[in-house]
DNA sequence: GACCCTATTATTAGAGC
DNA sequence: GGCTCTAATAATAGGGT
């Protein structure tokens, strides 16, 4: 098991790659969750399948974190950003769940 | 070395709160890029320092991972999505840069 | 998809520089 | 903050149920 050293690049095999998106994005999801805790902070993770569903992990909610993100741009505008033209951002759950969530599309 | 089994809490010494953010982030991070490497999806990830700093990675653009992000809910609007609203997104960035980007603070 | 298992790699806490 | 080292835990590829 584990025959090689993971080489980071994309993974050809369908199945393969399907596996392996499943046991990462756990395993990415429970890492971001055990920052936002250990560290005290927020954290906002978004993850897209290549079939179309969506999964996101917001520390607090993920309003908070993305309105923290737009005011960071504006203060942050006039110095060493360097990409400038990042715009507003809103976004909002009715409840900020604590725990990754899973939102199913439609296929 | 590593005393115990990390136990997934606040860390309450401050300096030692500091050392696992900075290098959980950095593992964060680079967990992030690899799933979207290896599995050839969008991922976006925001992470916020408690003095301020913004730290945030898109696997392509933040922009077209965020407005995935609310074409989606716009999508799902109508299943099983546990949280409703959700509301629109929109973030553009200048160069969708393909590695992290670390946007200091005024502080 | 969800689990379980196990050998192996990857990450990291704690320390020093 | 950075980097290095080491021992220990954590994550995971590949397989199965």
């Amino acid at each position: 098991m584990v025959r090689q050293k993971t080489q980071i690049r994309k993974i050809e095999n369908l199945a393969a790659r399907q596996v392996t998106f499943s046991k990462r994005r756990r395993g990415l999801f429970k890492k971001a969750q055990e920052l936002s805790t250990l560290c005290d902070i927020d954290v906002a993770l978004i993850v897209f399948s290549a079939t179309g569903k969506l999964f996101h992990y917001p520390s607090s909610s993920m309003n908070q974190v993305l309105e923290r993100h737009r005011l960071q741009s504006e203060n942050v505008g006039e110095l060493q950003q360097p990409s400038r033209e990042m715009q507003v951002i809103v976004c909002s759950f009715a409840s900020p769940s604590q725990l990754p969530v899973t939102v199913a599309a439609k296929n």
